[in-house]
DNA sequence: GCGCATTACTAATACGCATTAACGATCCGG
DNA sequence: CCGGATCGTTAATGCGTATTAGTAATGCGC
């Protein structure tokens, strides 16, 4: 007996659709008279030695354009063990509804960079309560799914992100974070940038320099802190800590007469470090217009970074851009060179100097 | 024989990575002690009849946990499932340098409605000027990776859309385009929400009305244009020609001398379109402006949108805000519609009415 | 003409997961 | 205690493409 045997096919139930599905590579193999193979060795531009001749090419590029074929993403991946996909997570909303903290101006460089290497991204956010993130314990399990994955923001857990890394799992954190052993990531090189700012203002003829800080530990505080203490010491000027101003609330530390202080000392230059807040900067700009500083002439200021947004309508201050888009850039490199298996890559970014119009020569003392 | 035949595998090779490279069910089955028949069965929660021991449930749980297992995209979608994969596909740059043209707004709202869906959202990078696979005629193929796929502004090439239309594919364009037969959209209803702002302005008893357009055809002009209309019919008003000022240049064609035509002809409030370039509304604000109205005193504003950057500043036009968020989130909920096999949800979603402070009553006449 | 290299192609997998027929075990009624 | 029903699990297969070992055909040198 031929009949049909009940038994039959296990796997899929195709559900015999009349519908004419879009075509496959056999269909076409079919209509070329070769086979599959030759097929997707003719659409898949090997750089291996396959070689193909040109009649057969031709028949077959007939027969796809015949036929309308177009690969199927999914098959490709699956076979090439390759996803082409890298994860973005952020803990927060990746598109918080208050723009101003959003990471943005990243996205702008890790969309360009993936593209550019042929890689789509997969967003995945801590804050999804619902559905897929299941955000239990193993949230950042999730980002499995991609070939690597970017994190940004300081508020993955650590112990996940260690585990993945354990797990060989490609992972690059945007903003610095050697607290974590073997964990990859990019930032920007405050220390050399800062060291810029206070050379510009040394070469301007400055000779006393302070420096107003937070009071934290963060990284991105220390190293604007080196680069400052490093470009005093380069220039021959005095450091020490009389150099640096550190408060945890600035703008009601930072004084009126204190600032006073330092002009009668002979401080010609003020720079602040820029923190999430600004409040640094903010109560260095509040002091010296309230003193009736008139900036550059009276004294020089200048900023470790972007001001605050809502100070962004005064001068331009003399400093330097975070150059947010090439860390995005930067990360999915490196993220990239994870992913192939290579070698990490610089992980420091430069940061652009900004001339400003808040600094220039010291008031001449006759 | 039985030998272990030296053809072996062809195929791909593994090139053994010392590498744990990312788990598999299989590892997963092995773990637990099942086959991998069972794990996938545990996992995908069918709705079919396979029944599972609570035990088994929990060793297999137990195992993908502690493996940190997560699905194979691919994978799952060529075996013809689903990937819980959302697409989100925009020919120009989803992340612009320059903000004003992002498509920012609307990702908030997709981001929140995927997320309490339960998908991940698939940002593919079809902008990619140069470099590796993005580009090409072929670009828009990558999103049958996704279970289905958002489309962002009206770049995409209406061919390739179509096409993937006609397979079957889910697609959901975000912003109105009916001229494209059977694709699906998701839009603001600027009928109502025009007419809403004419209903408005009538009750608060003006009686001529005139609109400021530019002369395109866009759906979002005639729309607006339509809304008006019917806002002034419903209100029993004079509709007709009169009733609307259609330029190609509104800056260069409205001038004082019109404007104060429209006065001395009983005219007392002007309802102005928005549009990329804002044109009409500047035009009309700065005519106004010129002929020194006191708005609302002399005369009533209205705005059918929201101002352009440049204008933002000044007092906050009576209109109404186009609610991008809830776009994106509609278009969500219409995708997962179609994702689900189900009728496309109502492509309309209603604009706010911003009150503003441009309108008041007309001027009274003596 | 025989070995050997080269060319042009095909056969046979494998990728990771979902699906389903089939199978062993247990339970039940008669 | 035997046939059938039910439950829980597995073996076997397919999705569509990429890869590689193998092979038939041809060319070449001597």
């Amino acid at each position: 007996m031929e009949e049909p045997r009940k038994r039959a096919r296990p796997g899929r139930s195709p559900a015999p659709t009349g519908r004419t599905s879009r075509p496959r590579q056999a269909e076409v193999a079919r209509l070329a008279g070769v086979s599959q193979a030759t097929v997707s060795l003719v659409l898949g531009a090997r750089k291996q030695g396959a070689t193909i001749s040109e009649e057969t090419r031709r028949k077959v590029l007939d027969a796809v354009r015949s036929l309308g074929y177009v690969p199927d993403p999914a098959a490709s991946r699956l076979a090439a063990a390759r996803n082409n996909l890298l994860g973005v997570f952020s803990f927060t909303s990746t598109f918080p509804t208050d723009v101003q903290h959003s990471y943005y101006p990243f996205l702008v460089g890790v969309e360009q960079e993936a593209a550019a290497r042929g890689y789509d991204l997969v967003l995945f956010t801590g804050s999804s309560t619902g559905g897929a993130g299941a955000a239990g314990p193993h949230a950042l399990n999730r980002v499995r799914l991609a070939d690597g994955c970017l994190f940004l923001g300081r508020h993955a857990p650590a112990d996940e992100l260690l585990r993945l890394v354990a797990d060989g799992f490609p992972v690059v954190h945007l903003g610095r974070r050697d607290e974590l052993e073997g964990l990859a990531w990019v930032g920007a090189d405050y220390v050399s940038a800062s060291k810029e700012v206070v050379s510009h203002l040394a070469g301007l003829g400055h000779r006393r320099i302070v420096l107003v800080r937070e009071d934290d530990e963060a990284p991105a505080s220390t190293d604007r802190e080196h680069g400052f203490l490093k470009g005093l010491a380069e220039a021959g000027l005095p450091g020490g800590p009389a150099a640096v101003f550190r408060s945890a609330d600035p703008e009601h530390d930072l004084t009126a007469e204190r600032l006073r202080g330092w002009l009668d000392d002979g401080v010609t230059a003020f720079v602040a470090e820029e923190t999430d807040t600004g409040d640094a900067w903010r109560a260095l700009h509040g002091a010296a217009h309230f003193v009736g500083i008139d900036c550059p002439r009276d004294a020089s200021l200048a900023l470790l970074g972007s001001p605050p947004p809502d100070l962004s309508d005064g001068p331009t201050p003399t400093g330097f851009d975070i150059p947010r888009p090439q860390l995005g850039a930067a990360a999915v490199r490196m993220l990239a060179a994870l992913v192939a298996g290579e070698q990490a890559t610089e992980p420091l970014v430069a940061c652009a100097f900004r001339p400003g119009t808040t600094a220039g020569a010291p008031p001449i003392h006759l």
